[in-house]
DNA sequence: GTTGTGTTATAACAGTGTTATTGGAAGTAA
DNA sequence: TTACTTCCAATAACACTGTTATAACACAAC
């Protein structure tokens, strides 16, 4: 009996072992960050050769970019969470910034790879372009839905967006680079969000 | 005839040899980015070996902290600059924070040292917190001082300041990126830290 | 002059990402 | 089964990094 397609068992292996690459890699860059985030420190963990990640990822750019997609992924995640909490347009758009805080701060390592910078890339990869859209998508969406609710004056929903991100991941980042030493804290952030914002209400 | 003091030609010698070193990794930096800032291609710049740079500063640790320290040195120079504008205590308040962005953008790489987290400190030196401070306290003065000129609501100043940065810090850091994509421009950055500062403006 | 301390050049080491070579397994057709 | 083809993986090497052991050297102090 003639096999479904041709090469179907291999694809099947090698889509295992790509997952299981970046399992391994996804876990030492949790736990030991990137910096021991080495080629065969992941093949040594799943028990293969250096040559099994070339030809899986074509080389260590390849992994980056497949963890800057996982770090979007994760986040949108943490989004949906909050998307289905039910709340007003407005306090949606509160818990959004808090939840980029939650990221940052429970997945450092991550989030220096999603947000921070960490991967040097000339021009982003598209498909990590459309992961990070989707998920300034949901804050856009929120606002305008805010704005529609009339507690946001109504504008340009994606400048505000864009606004909101830009407070919050300054935060993060600076708190993360530990340049805010012990004056970081959840109330600090919030009035540090609820600053911004509020230029944005009707009622100011 | 005795010497000033023992040892003086060589420590000389050693601080001109400093100074070259320290000049070719700040150009280098500059011109060819971070990934290329090896410790050969700085000493063959100078014409030495390897040793002299490990004399020097001991590892490149030891050098990313100078670096560290230059750059802040210079965005301080930059603020400088700003002070002897004689603007309002609340024009001067904005023109920090547009010459933050002016900063990231006419220097990224000394920009990613300095606040982009490029350096992976478990704890940020004494030296480096010292000159970190100066040049956050230059912006908490100016922000004290609009407060006191009545333009800003009185009360913690280094929290708002604080606020400010990381409003500026988090455009910057994303713009860098490549995040903001054709969006950024000096208007929607104006905008951006207008909508944050508008908070705390006594009339709002 | 001799000693001692510290700096330098040479060369090597251990680690990185990457690749050329070779061996062998899987698939195809007679 | 047998032979042919194709493709992937293991080994070992390459070029490069930061770093250091060795040995020659310069120079201040006695």
């Amino acid at each position: 009996m003639k096999s479904i397609r041709a090469g179907t068992y291999k694809e099947i292996a090698r889509a295992n072992l790509r997952g299981q690459l970046l399992d391994a890699a996804s876990r030492i860059l949790a736990a030991e960050g990137a910096e021991n985030l080495g080629i065969r420190r992941i093949t040594d963990e799943v028990g293969a050769s250096t040559m099994v990640f070339y030809s899986t990822f074509g080389n260590k750019q390849g992994l980056m970019e497949a963890l800057w997609l996982e770090g979007f992924e994760r986040f949108w995640l943490l989004q949906q969470e909050v998307l289905e909490l039910n709340l007003t347009p407005f306090e949606r758009v509160l818990a959004l910034c808090r939840v980029y805080r939650t990221n940052a701060l429970t997945n450092p390592e991550y989030f220096s790879i999603t947000f921070g910078g960490a991967i040097k890339a000339d021009i982003i990869p598209e498909a990590v372009r459309t992961k990070s859209r989707r998920v300034l998508d949901t804050l856009v969406q929120a606002v305008n839905e805010s704005m529609e609710d009339g507690q946001l004056t109504k504008g340009d929903a994606l400048e505000v967006a864009t606004s909101l991100w830009s407070s919050a991941h300054g935060y993060c980042t600076l708190e993360l680079a530990k340049f805010l030493e012990e004056r970081a804290s959840d109330e600090v952030f919030e009035r540090h969000i609820t600053a911004n914002i509020r230029s944005y209400l009707v009622i100011s």
